[in-house]
DNA sequence: TACCGGTACCCGGTGATACCGAATACCGGC
DNA sequence: GCCGGTATTCGGTATCACCGGGTACCGGTA
């Protein structure tokens, strides 16, 4: 599929939120989620920055921890405020995608 | 619905150029429109950038005509070039949305 | 020992996009 | 003559995903 970087504006900060909710993870692995999810062309540079901003928004806790096959990794979890902003992105995906929806259906 | 400008990116283009598809019409009718279906905070300065990037990547047609209850107003048409846009932004459309909604069901 | 690929993270800068605020202008009615 | 509704434009802002490069840990191999 062909870029699709202005598309997952905005969708994609909560999708990174909503595999941090399902277990503690981390950049690389989430990274890894991503592409397997379909997508494909997001690269670890984006998350790491999306991770960072959920870090300076106090969304998420942080634990570094060894890793035995590489360099250590930073495990992160959702605290209250981040499981709340991750309630909200919800709300509002099914609120703009059913409008999108309904607009490209009986449109008019 | 709050703040929704984020999750509108690459969107809202597509919404604009679905509702040209449908019939003739010009920004300030567009904007009345998308704020029925729901998009209530699309101000007409921000449809109003998107026409005239429309008009610059020459997806669309311009006639200017005189209207009987204020200043002329600018009509849009989607040529063959903005009909191939909206085809594939629907696609894009479907293959994004698709994904983020299994994402979040079955969600790993 | 030196190198290389896979793992893992960070940072400065870029381009695209929706939004904001102000300005311009046409029109009818009070 | 002013005000509200109609109609468009423009310069500037904030945010976001992306890009390119850098740093670093580790195991295997030549």
């Amino acid at each position: 599929m062909e870029d699709l970087t202005e598309m997952l504006k905005g969708t994609l900060e909560g999708c990174v939120l909503e595999l941090i909710s399902r277990e503690e993870t981390y950049g690389y692995a989430i990274t890894r989620r991503l592409n397997e999810l379909g997508f494909t062309d997001v690269i670890d540079g984006t998350v790491y920055t999306i991770l960072l901003r959920l870090e300076r928004n106090r969304l998420v806790q942080v634990a570094k921890r060894p890793s035995e096959v590489g360099p250590p990794r930073k495990f992160y979890t959702l605290n209250d405020a981040g499981r709340r902003e991750l309630a909200t992105f919800w709300t509002k995906w099914q609120y703009v995608s059913s409008r999108i929806d309904k607009l490209r259906e009986d449109g008019a």
